[in-house]
DNA sequence: TTGTAAGCGTTATCAA
DNA sequence: TTGATAACGCTTACAA
């Protein structure tokens, strides 16, 4: 970071470079850039100083010209970041690393901070905004911006705008039908907090499912609690209680399950011999760590993230989209779940 | 985003403010900026129009002139976010939101794929840059680089660069004398992967406690595995068995605690009267899923970001600094090491 | 093949 | 009080 004699080093500029090789700044820009009409032995000399010297164009300074800034704002509100990093890591990859970079700000479900963000951000002339939210309910569109908008999890109010939210119904179906492959017939349903759309989805979805199979819940309906540990926990017990004869339960959430887990061990149900357990967003920590594992169905929240970059991409070559878009979720069976098992 | 004739809108420049409200662009950048020496009419005109167009200053111009972009490079290498996002928020409640801005690049442990983050983060100017690594060992220095660079969580190699850790051994003080001073004397310590610092760290400040105190853990000393919640279940059947009466356990980290907890209660041992249960992490959706909830020693994250976002303003001030500095961690009392229960 | 000059959007200096 | 001008670092006609 020192040149030497104490002062910080000033950046190294393009300028730099062509003085040291001899030549003005546009053919070394030339150079650098792979122009055609330059001789290759200037070609060489440019390259060789600009290494030397550790040039590193700015990106800024190219920006300014171009118009575009090779940036993305992806504001979110889920405040330990579940949804977000896999999903910044999606459209990490959508984007291409390096290419276009992310500012990732935390809005922390604050409307005023949320706008100070989005200020922020296009000041900085992103190229696009991703708006992840922490819940599936519709929310609020912001307000109008001169670049394209992906709303990720949490859905635009607006139906003009372009949102992908993870199919919470197809999920419930998937876990159901999953259920019924494996031969159980006597299903209950212990519910997440049903303000929340996910919850309500997923169940749903797991209603549709036993209907198409000409089943019926246990007690004839999902009971709504909380997305708790303790809910899964309290659910458990009524649900034995009132259906001892129960031979799998679909959980509203994996912390759901991993409480419906530990009551099941508690009153002495081998599972998954007696019943078999399925939840929802895998949760790799709570999933993994449950004994016996479980299964449960991931959102693809990367998945979500590509979308959500590929659909800036297109809004930035005038394809411009909208509506709610729905992307499928992923089972993935681990032993609480296991066939013949 | 359209101008209602189907083509995209061109931004809004201090050009266009400038022309409309019929003064120089000169005149618009003062009267928008508060400069002295403009006169009160103009001011209004100029600041109405600007509105009138919401026009948002070209940060990226600013920045060209300025020599200071007015960003920050956070390049992690957790996967789940589960340090970065806690970090990020700290970083950017010490640099005032919106002030700066963040750029969050995912390195996913890959040396490459961190290099050519680094190369656009400089490539955009960043102020400053946040490494973040996933475990507390030392790694390699980024190579030379023409900004501050601060080490979080894991710390460089060169004792020349800075980095900020949080205190494990201290984190294993704490939670041993907690233990202490609830009067419990036959304390195991059921720790972490022996391959990881903050493991070591952790059964050192543990020994060093129980040393003081005048005790030894039950077994002699602690007793390292893995990062897991079968670790934790496993290693509390050995400590059971080899000592019964032991009335407290220290574990390496919340998951591991899970497991502890878990066997406990298959075993008959009530949590806390029996046997008193601390932790490190203080994982939210582990330490308050489980019952009862943990007691455990939060590694403040947020803290470690306003310290490594502190220490890039010094730096950019010239005040630099080197050395791993260790930030304290706090003990979060909960349930399954309540005080007289 | 190379260099000169204009321009991207903004701010600061200085003359009017 | 206002405005013309230069500058930030780079790219790209266009002229040499």
């Amino acid at each position: 970071m020192d040149d030497g004699d104490g002062t910080r080093s000033r950046k190294v500029t393009l300028k730099d470079v062509a003085q040291l090789a001899g030549v003005s700044v546009a053919t070394a820009s030339k150079a650098l850039n792979g122009r055609a009409n330059v001789h290759p032995d200037t070609r060489r000399r440019v390259v060789e100083t600009a290494e030397r010297l550790a040039f590193t164009p700015n990106t800024l300074a190219q920006n300014l010209l171009s118009g575009q800034s090779g940036t993305v704002g992806l504001v979110t509100n889920d405040l330990e970041g579940r949804f977000s990093i896999p999903i910044l890591m999606g459209a990490e990859d959508a984007f291409g690393a390096g290419k276009t970079s992310i500012f990732l700000c935390d809005a922390r479900e604050d409307p005023i901070r949320e706008s100070y963000h989005l200020q922020a951000l296009l000041g900085r002339r992103v190229d696009g905004l991703i708006i992840v939210g922490s819940r599936t309910d519709p929310r609020p569109p912001v307000p109008d911006v001169p670049v394209p908008v992906v709303y990720v999890y949490a859905p635009s109010e607006n139906p003009a705008d372009l949102s992908f939210v993870p199919d919470n119904v197809g999920a419930g179906r998937q876990a159901a039908e999953h259920l019924i492959t494996l031969g159980r017939r006597r299903i209950a349903h212990i519910a997440g907090d049903p303000t929340y759309a996910a919850a309500r989805d997923r169940v749903q979805g797991v209603d549709e499912a036993m209907a198409a199979a000409g089943l019926e819940l246990v007690d004839g309906h999902a009971a709504h609690g909380t997305w708790s540990e303790s809910w899964g926990r309290a659910a458990t017990r009524t649900v034995l209680d009132r259906s001892p004869d129960v031979d799998a339960i679909v959980c509203g959430s994996d912390q759901i399950a991993r409480g419906v887990l530990d009551t099941l061990r508690d009153l002495g149900r081998d599972v998954p011999r007696d019943v078999s357990v399925v939840s929802f967003d895998n949760w790799e920590i709570l999933a993994t760590g449950a004994r016996p594992q479980l299964t449960s169905v991931d959102m693809s929240f990367e998945r979500l993230g590509r979308r959500a970059a590929q659909a800036i991409f297109d809004a930035m070559d005038g394809k411009t989209a909208s509506g709610v878009h729905t992307e499928p979720c992923r089972l993935v069976v681990r032993g609480s779940s296991l066939e013949g098992a």
